[in-house]
Order: structure tokens, then sequence, then C-alpha cells
DNA sequence: AATGAATGAGAGTTCATTCAT
DNA sequence: TATGAATGAACTCTCATTCAT
């Protein structure tokens, strides 16, 4: 992103993300243990990528933001291509979109343990929401994938694997009569998708908006979850 | 993105989009109405953006993907961001992420209608993910909305509006008696939410498992939509 | 001068010139006599050269100063260069360094009569000191005329002639007796040297100094003229 | 000055400046101390922008005459303004149009010592018209100092400093019986007119009339300087 | 004559990458 | 390893000039 003028009248309202670059650099770190190197630079390549995009996204200011020069940059990655596969490589293992653990099926148990696990499943979801480093790569994940096909392949895949993981487990909670056979069971993205909304509501919306609508989306999440697969009971 | 990084593997994943750019343009057509022009140039922003993102998008390719020089181009806009601001603009009238017209809500009606209704509903909403336009301007949203609070500020007023005559529907239909009191109607974002999860899918996911995961998810929200909301009867 | 960034920020002390561009233009003005619009060319090519230079002046400018639209520019003038040899062409008739006329020389006078001349002379220049056009023309001479050398040839050879002619006055004034011999006799342009520098002042000091200054060099200059002039008289 | 026309009769006098743009550069002269560069870029880049004017002046031409590549050159300055600023700071602290040391007050001295000083000013004042960089700086500053106020502020705060202390001293020198009372200790321009004079006709005259026209010229002056200055004597 | 959309060749500026130190 | 000056290929934006209207 060449100009943005300077002269461009940086107006309101230009792309060049709100924040500005990040500060100097410290004096003279040197030498650190490569691998804690590469992180520190695959956290700034996050920030940056998400910030500005990966095509306006600068190697000088991954660099600064991880503490090193430009040239030092280039002796843990030989291109920024680089950086950002290793980055979507490190990111892959949680899943992000659809956490990495299966949200509640299980074991039989008795009817407060429903609450219990869905309780359990919101904590986690809702809480991740408020990491940065989630939300950032969430956003880089739909921001860059759409055009970087190769370079997801690999979270495709292991999104892919988990979904069906997850769906067998709802299938078995309903054969074993711990849930109730609903709209839920028949896919599990829907006990997902108020949450992907959630997280896109937040990169959307500004943080007073997302303060006041969150908790009552998460109170009626829980409603639907309850709603939908606590089995009626013996009654 | 400047240059092409002759060096490296060209590995599989490498960011510079798989589409290559525009074709050439026609021999000199000149002079078309202004705001012809202005439109041209507008799908083929969207089109560019979307597909590698603004700050990497090439004025130069906009130009010719409108059918015109780069030049001409300035001769319309003032500047890449004015490109962008006003295609922001564009997009705003019907709302992109929740749709334009109140999902389920109405006046009593009788239980077929409540049916009726929500197919009506799920066409529309569902048959959107079939629009190019519709999942570029969408991915448009979420990559860059983030980095350009001000450009999209439009666009959060709108989608606020909407949200809250859509919430004053749901309520309404439940004092009317045509809708279920639920966790539905407590949060309308719910009755979108899986919407927006397919929407995000098929940016993500390959065609393939679109085709195969999108009727099941949309039967799914169906069967929900008519749970939550279906009044249980008087017998 | 492309950018300028706007791109650049126009910070302070930025080259293009302090003045902004002209304003629109009136509604539709129609066919002016041939002779008329070139004059408004000229006056605006005059004003936009000695603005910004001529590289850096814009035939838009020019057009939308003289009233009319770019291409009706173009139906005067065939080039950018044209305008400026034209421009240069027409300031050549009177001599704008040295003052048109012989400055002090004539046929032999009284005492009173050296005091009038001089003071007529210093009423003259000093006058045209506060003519815009003047000072316009001076800096665009001096401006431009070093690197387009053959444009201001016709200027060169006229202002030769001119001090020759003056030069040779003098020497006369010096034979009648009307002027005494001195170091003004033995080089005309130390008469014109500080109007001069007066008009250099003018162009680069603000106009609080000049106003300043300037009373107290003229009042200087006459001294030096008569002082150096009036011929010791028979006592 | 993009486009060089191609169109129209080339006559003598087309803007473009007469010397061709400047040699290539040496193969690959790596890392000089950036205080080395620095001074080098500003020597092109007054020899540029004298030759061609700020505006028309290419970063390209003044990268290459200093010996690096257009990136290279933005590593030392970060904007065409600022390469412009900081070649007007640097000509600022000899005084460039009135010559930084006074004139010719002092202690009282024998009717020699004028004559000496007289001499030695005129030597040193006439000497700096043979000097090119002399001749640009000037050339620069009245051409591009009117459309630039801020960026020769400080010439103009330095210029008027030096203005008055030599004032002061050609006063004190009148007190001292060192110098006579007389229009030049009236106003201390009149002393350096002539050689502004001569300076100005070095940039627009050719180099014939000049040579032919300097010595009169500066002979003058001294006559005039020493008439004027002279005290009568006790004869 | 006049208009202004359109062209196309730059010009200023940026930035991934290299490499002498 | 680390640095940062240097390169060179883009990129955004400008502007003289053309020409359909």
């Amino acid at each position: 992103m060449p100009n943005t003028p300077p002269s461009n009248p940086p107006a309101a309202g230009q792309p060049p993300g709100a924040a500005p670059p990040p500060a100097g650099r410290q004096p003279r770190n040197r030498r650190l243990p490569a691998h804690e190197r590469r992180d520190q630079i695959l956290d700034a390549a996050l920030h940056e990528f998400s910030e500005r995009g990966f095509g306006a996204a600068r190697m000088d200011d991954i660099a600064a933001r991880a503490g090193l020069s430009k040239g030092g940059l280039y002796a843990h990655f030989e291109s920024k291509n680089a950086v950002f596969q290793a980055l979507m490589q490190r990111m892959l293992m949680p899943d992000l979109l659809f956490g990495e653990r299966p949200p509640l099926a299980g074991a039989p148990a008795p009817e407060d343990a429903l609450a219990a696990r869905v309780d359990g499943f919101l904590d986690r979801a809702y809480e991740r929401l408020e990491d940065d480093r989630f939300i950032r790569t969430l956003h880089l994940l739909v921001a860059e994938g759409p055009r970087l096909p190769d370079a997801i392949a690999g979270w495709r895949e292991s999104h892919l694997r988990l979904l069906r993981r997850q769906q067998a487990m709802m299938r078995r909670g309903v054969e074993d009569g711990a849930l109730r056979d609903s709209a839920l069971t028949d896919a599990v993205q829907l006990v997902h998708a108020p949450i992907l909304l959630a997280a896109i509501l937040k990169l959307l919306q500004d943080e007073a908006h997302a303060r006041s609508v969150l908790p009552r989306l998460r109170a009626a999440h829980r409603r639907l979850l309850l709603d939908q697969l606590r089995e009626p009971g013996p009654d």
C-alpha cells in the first residue's frame, strides 16, 4: 500500500488500519534461542497480517514488532510467504472455528450433568472470544483463507475430521438417551453457529455494542442448547 | 504484494491469489455515461478487493476489469480509498449479514403459515449463498472491515437498526401468540447464525464439501426454526 | 509534481506553493474574441508558472484560471510549451529588468531638473514593484530563464540594446555637463541595481519586512543618485 | 514535466532544460557513511533542482547523480520535500545573498586601508560569482523561495540578522570617522546591490556578455564604494 | 470553439529481498 | 546471527494531450 498519500491526506476511514505501526525496538537484543525467536516472529506476523492483510503487511513492521531488524527476520524465514505458511501451520493444532473438543456429548448422565456440560462448553467458547489471538486468527483465516486455498488446506482437513468426530458423538448421545433427537443433533454446526456469529460481531461492531449484546446472546444460546438437547424426562 | 518472489520454492499455497489478473481490455471503448462506469468500476473493485485484499489489489487490475485505463479510473474516483468507500456505501442498502427483511414474524397466522414463512426465509437466505457478489461482499466486509472501522460505520449503524426492528417484530409475534416464546425470540441473531456459518463455510471449504453439507445444514436449520417457534397448539 | 503526498501530508513548507489552485469556473462562458481569450490565458499562465514553476504548473489550472476547460485551452495553444513561449513574447516588449525608458539622461537642465528627473525615475521604478504582474514576470524570468535560454533569447537581446542606449545617453549627459562623471556614468547598471535588489527582497522576504525596508532603501537610493550625478556647481 | 511533447514543432526554447539527464551510475558502490551520502545527495539535488526547478526535477536523476538507486535515496530522505528542506538548511549557514562577513566597516584606519578593505570585499564577492554552487543556490533560492515560504524561513531570518549587524557596523564606522556618512551608510544593501545584479546577469545572459560586462561593472562598483565611503581627508 | 472522459507515459513512494559489514 | 544501506520492481497517483460529443 505504497502511497496512502501521505500526501495523501490520511482522511478518516482510510484503509491503513487505525493502529500506528509498532513502536521502535529495544536496544540490541541478541541471540535468542531460535525457536523462541520464531514464536515471537509468528506472534508479530499474526498481529500484522490480521491488522493490515497479508498483502499490505510489511516485513519491516513484523520484524520491528518481533524485536529484530528486517535482515534478522530473513535469518529465520526465507520469505514473507514462508512466514505466512508457518503461521498457518501453528494456528492449525487446536481447531479454531469449531473448538478442539467435542462440545456436549458424552456418556449418559443425569439431567443436571447436561446443564453442567453445556455451561462448561459455553464458558470455554465465550472465553475464547476475549482472547485477542483467537480473534485475530479467525480474522486472518476468513480474510486470507479464500485467496490462499493451499495455505489452509491443513486447517480444512483437520476441521472436517473434527466435525465428523463431534457429529458421531452427538449421534451416540442420542442413542444412549442422553440427548434428545433434535435439529442440533442433526447438525452439530448449529451448536457452534452462535459463537461464530458472536466472533464476527466482535470483529465488525464496536466494543460497546459487543459488550451489551454478547451476554444476551450467550443466555439465549444456553436456553437453546438446553431446550433442544434435554430429554423430556420420564414424568 | 510488489514482487513475485522468484527465489524460494514456489510451494503450494503461496499467497498471491490463485486466479491470474483479469484479461486485457477492449480497444477504445470511449465515453460511457458516468454512472454506468461507476457501477462497472465498483463491480470490478469488489472482485479485485475480495480476491486479493484491499492492500494488495491493484488499481491497474480494477481499471482493466472495468474496461478502461488506470488514468481513466481516476476520473471517477480520486483514490483507491475512495473506491473502497463507495463500494461500502453501495453494499449498504440491503443488509448483507442479516437479511434486509424481517425473517419470520408477522401477523398471527395458522400453523401452515409459519412453515410457509420459514421456507420463504430459508429460500431467500440460502439462495443468496449462491450469489457470487453476496459472498464476495461478505468476505470483503469481514476481511477489511476490522481494519477500516470508519469505512463500515455506515454498515454498522444500518445493521443495528435492522436488528432492533427484527427483534421488536419477534416480540410482537410472541405477544400475538403467533410465535412461541423461545431462545430464538430472545435473540433474533440465533435465527441468522446458521446462515452466517454456511457462508463462512463456503468461503473456507471446497465446493464439494459445501455442496454436501449445505442441504443437511439447511434441513436442520428448518427443523430448528419450526421446533422453536411453533406454538404447541391447543390440543 | 505527482504526489506531494498526499500522500503526502501537506506539511508546512511543502513545495506546492501556499495558494490553493484557482477557484471553480463560472457557468458556461462562451465565445470570447480569440485575442481576448489569449490574453486571459497568458495572464493565467503567468500566475501559474510563477506560482509553481513551469514544470509543475498544470494545464488544468491554467485553463480553470482563464475560465475555460482544458480542452478549450488546447484550441488556443497547441502545447504547454507554446503557452510559455507566447508568454515570453508578451513579456518582452517593455524591458522588465531595467526599465523601458532611459533613466536619467537627457538634455542639459538646471539643477532642479536633475532632482525632478531622479524622482520621476524612482517613482516609476518603485511603483512597478507594487505591480503583481511585474513581480511575477521577474520571478518567472529569473526562475525559468536559466533553464530556457532559447525562450528568453528575445529578452536578452532587447535588454542589451536598451542598456547600450542608456549607457550612451549617460555618456552624452556627462559630455553636456548635465551629469557628473562618476561610477554611475561608468556603468548604468549601478543605477538600476538597488531596484533589482528591492524586487528580489519583495520576492523572498515577508511583506512586513519589505514595507519597512523599501522606503529607507529608496531614500538612500535617491541620495546616491543625486550625490553621484549632481554637477558640483560653479561655486 | 511528464511527457516530452513529440508533436509540436520542437522549436528552440522548449522548456526541458538543455543539459541531458546525468550519466549512468557506477556498478554497485555500496555502503557509504551516511553523512557522506547525504552530502552527495544534496549536491546532486542542488544541481537538479536548479537545472529543472523543484517541480520538474526527478528523484531518479538526483539518485543517479548521487550514485545510488531511487530506492536508496529514500533511505536517507523520506521525500522530495525533505531533500529540498535539507538543501535549504545546508545553504543557510553562510549568507548567500549578502555575504557572510561585514563588508567594509571596521576600526578606524588610514586611507589606504579603506581601499584595501574594499578590494578584499570585492575580491571575495566577485569570486563567488565564479562558483557554480553559489550561482545555483542563488538561482534556487530566487526561483523556489517565493513558492516555499516555509522552506526558506531559516534563510530569511539569518539574512535579517546579518543585515542588521552589517548596518550597525557601518554606523559605527561613520561615528569613528572611518567612513563618510553617505547613501551607502544609510543602507548597506546598496553596497551589495551591484553584486546581486551581476549574479542575475550571469544567470540570464550568455557567458560572452557576462565576461565582457563584469569587469567594467566591478570597476565601477569599486569607484562607487571609494567615492562614497572615503572621508574627504584633511587637506 | 468548447467540454471532459479517456489515454498513457511517467513521477514519487513503498517494500520484499539481498548483502557488505 | 544481526544490521541496515542498497536494489529494483511494483504500486498509487498525476498530467499533457487527444478526441467523441
